[in-house]
This record gives structure tokens, C-alpha cells and sequence, in this order.
RNA sequence: GGCGCUAUCGUCUAACGGUUAGGACGGAGCCCUCUCAAGGCUCAAAUAGGGGUUCGAUUCCCCUUAGCGCUACCA
């Protein structure tokens, strides 16, 4: 049974590279009906905010994708403190009484890494449980192997053999003198308790996985398949940050800007990962399907923003190829909301609000632009584009669309065709180009230039409406 | 500085050592057409540099360069 966690620290909103991590392992845990873990990191307390929780939140329901177990560090942190614990009563680690303000004072750089302090290191069990009893405080350290030679390896599923020599491993920390434990032993205690078969996560941490196999060993616990997933990093090739790039890191961002949870997904996968077969929009089954480590690029990928333009252009495609082609009965309620959201409550009864969503999405890449480009289909209320305007001042075009309303007025039927027929046989009748007449109604119905067939747009606003937007013209 | 990882069009990527180095986005153009998209077609655009190994290297090895990560009582 595969079981994979994604373990975010509440610090920041959801980045997009921390939402990437999570869709590859929630992919991986389905594909092969494992359990999917969402577990927050949250033992750094000075920086841990419920406002970011709540990010964490609000970007992971949007994607929409869940979890099948929760757990938090902080309510867990007994645990953690057991297992350093018990690895100092086994000798394989140590209490470092020297005070945290020394640090770097104590930790020279330049000739070399800092491994250790030999003296905390070497200091006696009858010493160093005397200090702590006095109250001394104290940081417990891992002990690590200083035998030269002595090599931790692994394979990761994505990078391959990996190994390195405990000689050039530090004694890390692993309970803070403030009794909190750090990242590496909250991490590792809670993957052994969880039974966590894959860690898959960012490659950032494909050197602090020594540090984990050498405390899962030490743990006595079996160690869990590796992955690591390479970076999305900005255009200049540094790593994306919410200071030099700003909202582009936020996967809030893409949902306020009219992305499809799935066009986003889809769009993220293809960053660092291919199905080599030169698919590119896929739905989240075929995704899940066609995942594996196998199928993960081994460099960092580039978000390719500008300052002009914050969102990818793939991404913005991508998400264009599936509004348009995702079930009409699934877009209509995400266009309804975001109309509302954007102050639009389209009056039309359900399978004519799916009739229009179904004609216009076309030529909309966003759900956002149902609400700006699509306006006039929801409201009465909008704007003339002035490229419309310019469709509209073409000489008599006013006259022959007032006539136009007319004959639309005077005939019963209201169709497609039959609008179609009315004005034709009124361009024909006044010597003008049926183009002309076309491109003043779909300014005048929709103050828009561009847009789907004008004999559409005729019904898809319906016939009252055309009658009326056409004599006011 | 030490250790680790990476390097194909502008971007995302494909290519069991043998391909005219493929696809997609974006760009340019053409077709279609009531507009704009979509769609179809075409064009420009890449193996970081240097050494090896090999009959043959994008592919394997080494060096250089560049980038990234770790080197915290951050995660």
C-alpha cells in the first residue's frame, strides 16, 4: 500500500512550485490507489501564520483534488521529542550546551563545512546529563558517523544513484533548546509514525535526504522511496519568490485571474514532467494515468512571466483548449460564479445559459472573460468597444439596423435562420453588403468587433433584447 | 569555500549511440471567412564550450563555464 504526504509549511501562500508537489503525488497515490497525506509542517512558530494556513487552504480546494488524511505537526510534537530522546539514550545523539548566540562565531566558514563541535560531541554521559539536570539549556544533536569512507546512498526515483560521505555531513540539529524539534526530525518521526512508503517532493531537499536516511536508520525504521521533483524557477533562473516576483507565485493568483482548476493542473504538470508522447492537453485522468517518475525531466523549469505578461501564454492556451472543451454542464457553474463574483447575474433560465456559455467560450480563454468580453451577453449594462463604434458609424448602418429591428419585430419566428433570411433579404433589398449589416449587429448587440457568428449572437441574446439594443442604436 | 544536482529552439519538452534533432506555446505568413477566434498548411528558431570513448555521439566519460540546492537551534 503506497502512501505519499504532502507536508507544506504554513509560512507563505500556497506557491505554485508547493501545488506542483502536491498534484504529482496526489497522481502518483491515485494511479496506484495509495492514500495521499496532507500533513502541516508547522514547527516553526515564529514564522507559522493561520492566515497562510488558510492560503494553504484556500489554493489546495480550488484545485479541487483532496486528501485522504490530515495531521499537524504541532499537535504531534511528543512524538518528535520521543524519538530524539530515544536516540540520545542509544548514544546516537548528543546534547550541545553551547549557546545559540555563539553560533556563528562557532561555526568558522571559508576553509571548510562545519561538521561539529568535537568537545559537545566527545562530552560524557554522567556530564552531560548533570548539565541538563542544572537546567542548562541545550540542543540535541545527530551523531553522525565520522568514520572516513563510511558512504549513505540511495536511489532516487527521478535523479538516480545518489551518495555521499558522512564525512561531509554536520551534526544537525534535531530538538531546539526551546524543545521544539526541527524540520529534518518533525519530518522523519512523522514519516516513520505515518508509515509514509514515497516521499516526492521539491529537489531542494535532495541533500537533506542523507540526513534523513541516516535518522531513519538510526530509527531502526525502513526508508521510503525517494523522488525529487525539479524547481520552477522565474525567467532570470532564480528561484520564485513572492518578493522579486510577486503574485505569479501564488496559485490564488491563477484562480483569480479565471483559471480552470484543471487547465491549471494540466499547465503545472507539464512543467518538469512529460507522458513523451507528445500530448499536451490532458484531463486529469489521463494525467493520472500517464504519470510516473520515469516521465520527470531532471532540470529546472522556467514560469515563463514578464513583467508585461504575469501568466505563462502555455498556460493561458492550455486553459483556452479546456474551456472549451470540458462539458458544458461542468463550465456552466464555474462561468455562474464567476459572473457573480464579478457582478453579473445572467438572467437566463439553465439550458439557455449553457446554450450561450456553450457559443461564446469559443474565443475565451479565462472565466474571467465571460464577464468582460462576454459582458453583454449577461447584462444590459456595457460598453461600446471603440473598433465596434467604427462598425457602427459606417453611413445608414444605423438606419438599416433600426430597420432591421423592425422586420426582426414583425416576424414571428426567431431563429437562426430566419434572422438570417430577414437580414439578408434587407441588405439585398438596399443595395448594401450583407457583411456590413453582420458586423454593425453584432456591434450594436454586443459592442464588441469581434466575436461568434452574428446570426448566434441574435440568439443567444434573445429576441426581445435584440429588438430593443437595435432601435436604440 | 565544501558537498550535491543540472545543462536540446525565446519558453515547456521528445529523441534503447545511427533521425533532414520531433512536438507544443509564443512569433511570421497563407488558406478558410460576416468579424474575431478556432481549424488546416508553411516558415524562422536549439544540442553551452573543450577534450576523450566509438565506425558513429544530443545521448557514455572527463574538464571548463553557467545556473540551482544544501552547508541554521528555517522549512
Amino acid at each position: 500500500m503506497i502512501r505519499a504526504r504532502f507536508a507544506p509549511s504554513p509560512t507563505g501562500y500556497l506557491h505554485i512550485g508547493s501545488a506542483r508537489t502536491f498534484i504529482f503525488n496526489w497522481l502518483y497515490t491515485r494511479k496506484h490507489h495509495g492514500t495521499m497525506v496532507l500533513r502541516i509542517d508547522d514547527t516553526d512558530i515564529d514564522r507559522n501564520t493561520s492566515a497562510s494556513l488558510q492560503s494553504i487552504y484556500d489554493g489546495l480546494n480550488w484545485l479541487g483534488l483532496g486528501w485522504d488524511e490530515f495531521y499537524r505537526q504541532s499537535e504531534r510534537l511528543d512524538l518528535h521529542r520521543q524519538l530524539a530522546y530515544d536516540l540520545l539514550a542509544k548514544g546516537l545523539a548528543y546534547r550541545d550546551f553551547t549557546p545559540a548566540s555563539a553560533d556563528l562565531e562557532d561555526k568558522p566558514r571559508g576553509e571548510g563545512p562545519w561538521l561539529c563541535n568535537p568537545e559537545m560531541r566527545g562530552l560524557s554521559r554522567e556530564e552531560s546529563d548533570r548539565r541538563a539536570a542544572a537546567g542548562e539549556p541545550f540542543v540535541i544533536r545527530f551523531r553522525v558517523d565520522r568514520d572516513p569512507g563510511y558512504e549513505v546512498a540511495f536511489q532516487d526515483e527521478v535523479y538516480g544513484a545518489q551518495s555521499k560521505l558522512t564525512a561531509d555531513i554536520e551534526d544537525f540539529a534535531l530538538l531546539r533548546s526551546n524543545t521544539m524539534p526541527t524540520y529534518h526530525l518533525a519530518s522523519c518521526a512523522d514519516d516513520i509514525d505515518l508509515r509514509i512508503t514515497h516521499i516526492i517532493r521539491g529537489q531542494d531537499h535532495l541533500s537533506n535526504t542523507f540526513k534523513h536516511i541516516l535518522l531513519f536508520q538510526a530509527a531502526g525504521a525502513p526508508i521510503p522511496r525517494f523522488a525529487h521533483l525539479p524547481l520552477l524557477i522565474a525567467p532570470d533562473g532564480s528561484k520564485l519568490s513572492k518578493r522579486r516576483h510577486g503574485p505569479v507565485v501564488s496559485v490564488t493568483t491563477y484562480r483569480d485571474y479565471g483559471f480552470l482548476p484543471l487547465g491549471y493542473i494540466n499547465f503545472l504538470c507539464l512543467l518538469g514532467w512529460s507522458p513523451k508522447d507528445n500530448r499536451e492537453q490532458m484531463t486529469l485522468y489521463e494525467l493520472e494515468s500517464a504519470f510516473s517518475f520515469e516521465g520527470v525531466n531532471r532540470s529546472n523549469a522556467v514560469v515563463n512571466f514578464s513583467d508585461s505578461d504575469p501568466i505563462d501564454p502555455k498556460a493561458l492556451w492550455l486553459n483556452s483548449q479546456h474551456l472549451r472543451s470540458i462539458g458544458v454542464a461542468a463550465l456552466a457553474p464555474l462561468v455562474r460564479q464567476s459572473l457573480a463574483e464579478n457582478g453579473l447575474q445572467p438572467y437566463r433560465d439553465e439550458d439557455f445559459f449553457k446554450h450561450v456559455v456553450d457559443t461564446i467560450r469559443t474565443r475565451f480563454s479565462t472565466l474571467v472573460d465571460f464577464s468582460t468580453k462576454g459582458r453583454a451577453y449577461f447584462s444590459d449594462d456595457f460598453d461600446i468597444d471603440p473598433k465596434a463604434q467604427e462598425k457602427l458609424d459606417v453611413p445608414g448602418a444605423r438606419e438599416l439596423l433600426h430597420e432591421l429591428a423592425e422586420r426582426i419585430a414583425a416576424n414571428p419566428e426567431f431563429t437562426e435562420a430566419s434572422v438570417e433570411r430577414d437580414l439578408r433579404k434587407l441588405a439585398d433589398e438596399r443595395g448594401v453588403k450583407a457583411g456590413v449589416l453582420i458586423n454593425a449587429s453584432r456591434a450594436a448587440l454586443t459592442g464588441q468587433p469581434v466575436g461568434p457568428s452574428a446570426f448566434a449572437v441574435f440568439t443567444c441574446i434573445g429576441r426581445e433584447r435584440v429588438i430593443q439594443r437595435l432601435r436604440k442604436v
